[in-house]
RNA sequence: GGCCCUAUCGUCUAGAGGUCCAGGACGCCACCCUCUCAAGGUGGUAACACGGGUUCAAAUCCCGUUAGGGCUGCCA
């Protein structure tokens, strides 16, 4: 076990997202590749907005995914795991006045009684002068002791603010390589709200510290933070962990996925029918490649070969096709008794009260034309449920109404005479061979009518594999109404 | 607007100065297989954003421009 420790911070604000998810699995994989430790933090201190059952779905998103962590809730929600917590952030509250009084003692951190209304004018005022940058003005750091002991007295709200120090502050990101931002540029950040919450910039930079967090991997949307959060790290005595910030994902016009912009939690992907290994397969690959040609991975094979220095810098956009393409290749290595249990939820569904015999074959049949699950009841219909014969699309294109109908009867006799119903499917290929051969006809006299007699359908499995799935009575069935119809 | 990050086929990417008139994958197109649709196989289409340097040599290093993204909250 190494001493590396690092963690994903969700805010439980609604479900479990794409972009989490893939840097929730770096994480993890940046973790369990050197030994390390996992950790999942709730950062929930914005109470408006956190709910429990985000929690819950984060949480068991993750577990689904595979991407189990060593510290932090318990799935049931109901306790913890590891010896840093607890890992919700309002059940540390009292941690954090600790830190905040003593930043305060030690003049790194002020009281501020400016109203929303007054920091909305400020701004307002330097946005007209012209002012590239409006900040907060820091008026509020300059008051006497006995100002503010007088406005306490008062009852007016307040908020703290911590004291930038307006000097270069450079760090060597993991996956950005160096970078020096100018804190002149910043006003002095709200750190504790004036009812008494403290703030993100704050509650990370004490977590990280006391959870003896050693690398914050996460999204670069986060980069202008993390000055602020080494300068409180600073201020505390504390040496600030490592930063990697990953690229975003984004949708495909370039923004950054989000609600408006489609299915983006995992959930909707589950319930689709997508894989976990084709979205840990997918996640990974956008934004991080091996630097050899092979495309599959699992997330086993991923631990052995992730390494954050390949991870690319420039954002990344995210492709359904190449999920779909992934989801594919996922879905034809399960096994076939696997697919089906995937498959159960959707034939659920349909009403579907079939053998596991008779889903087995289905699914033999169809799970090469699946990009995702969800497809099933399209695909499958007619193998609990009759369709609509169209006369017109009964015969095949090169072929005429009175040849389909020859073909289709001489296939009929020869099935109907057969002493035992075949097993495999080559046994209904050799019959109906036989038909077209007996007749002189074109396969497509006889395939093609009988496949479609069976599916109602111009794309389907071969009439050979629809004869071997479907029971023998509804075969014969289909096909004499087929003949009937011509 | 300011600050920061980034820039190879439509998309995901390989490439860490010569082996690159740039390789793989998805998608798309064609062909093979074939009664159909998939799957599979084969082939094809398509990119170093632009302009300056540095160097014998640049997709690779430097500068600038342009473009995209992020941040600019008493959200995270």
């Amino acid at each position: 076990m190494s001493n590396i420790r690092v963690r994903i911070a969700p805010s439980p604000t609604g479900k479990f997202q794409i972009g989490n998810a893939r840097t929730a699995l770096f994480n993890f994989l940046f973790a369990k590749k050197s030994g390390g430790t996992f950790i999942v933090r709730m950062e929930d201190t914005d109470q408006s907005r956190s709910t429990k059952e985000s929690e819950e779905n984060i949480l068991k998103s993750m577990d689904w995914l595979g991407l189990s962590w060593d510290e932090g809730p318990t799935i049931e929600g109901d306790g913890y795991k590891g010896s840093f917590g607890p890992y919700r952030q309002v059940e540390r509250l009292n941690t954090y006045d600790e830190y905040i009084n003593m930043l305060i003692n030690e003049g790194k951190a002020y009281k501020c009684f400016c109203t929303t209304e007054e920091l909305e004018e400020e701004r307002s005022k330097q946005k007209e002068k012209g002012i590239a940058a409006p900040k907060y003005s820091g008026k509020c750091k300059n008051l006497s002791k006995e100002e503010v002991e007088a406005n306490i007295k008062e009852g007016m709200p307040f908020t703290v603010r911590f004291i930038i120090k307006p000097e270069k502050v450079k760090f060597n990101d993991l996956v950005k390589g160096d970078v020096e931002i100018d804190m002149s540029n910043y006003g002095d950040p709200v750190l504790v709200r004036s009812d008494g919450m403290p703030l993100y910039n704050f509650v990370v930079v004490i977590d990280d510290l006391l959870m003896k967090i050693t690398h914050v991997i996460r999204g670069e949307d986060h980069i202008s933070n993390t000055p602020i959060q080494i300068q409180i790290h600073e201020a505390l005595g504390n040496t600030p962990p490592k930063f990697g910030h990953i690229p975003l994902t984004l949708t495909p016009d370039k923004k950054k996925l989000s609600k408006r912009h489609g299915a983006v939690s995992i959930d909707e992907y589950r319930e689709m029918g997508y894989l976990k290994e084709a979205l840990i397969n997918f996640l990974v690959l956008l934004g991080w490649s091996s630097g050899n040609e092979q495309e599959i991975y699992s997330l086993e094979e991923l631990i052995n070969v992730f390494d954050l220095s390949r991870m690319q810098k420039s954002n990344a956009i995210f492709d359904i096709e190449r999920l779909n393409w992934l989801n594919g290749i996922w879905i034809r290595k399960k096994d076939i008794n696997e697919i089906v249990d995937l498959s159960k939820p959707y034939f659920e569904k349909m009403n579907v009260k079939s053998d596991q015999e008779y889903l087995n074959k289905i699914m033999l049949l169809i799970r090469d034309r699946l990009k995702y699950l969800s497809q099933i009841p399209e695909l499958t219909d007619y193998f609990f449920n009759e369709g609509r014969l169209d006369k017109q699309k009964l015969v095949f294109k090169k072929s005429t109404a009175e040849t389909t109908k020859k073909g289709l009867e001489a296939a009929c006799n020869k099935l109907s005479s057969l002493g035992r119903w075949p097993e495999s499917t080559e046994d209904f290929s050799t019959i109906l061979a036989g038909a077209v051969a007996d007749n002189g006809m074109a396969n497509g006299d006889v395939f093609w009518p009988i496949r479609y007699s069976l599916s109602f359908s111009e794309t389907s499995p071969s009439p050979a594999e629809l004869l071997w799935a479907l029971p023998k009575e509804v075969s014969l069935t289909r096909i004499k109404k087929a003949i009937d119809a011509l």
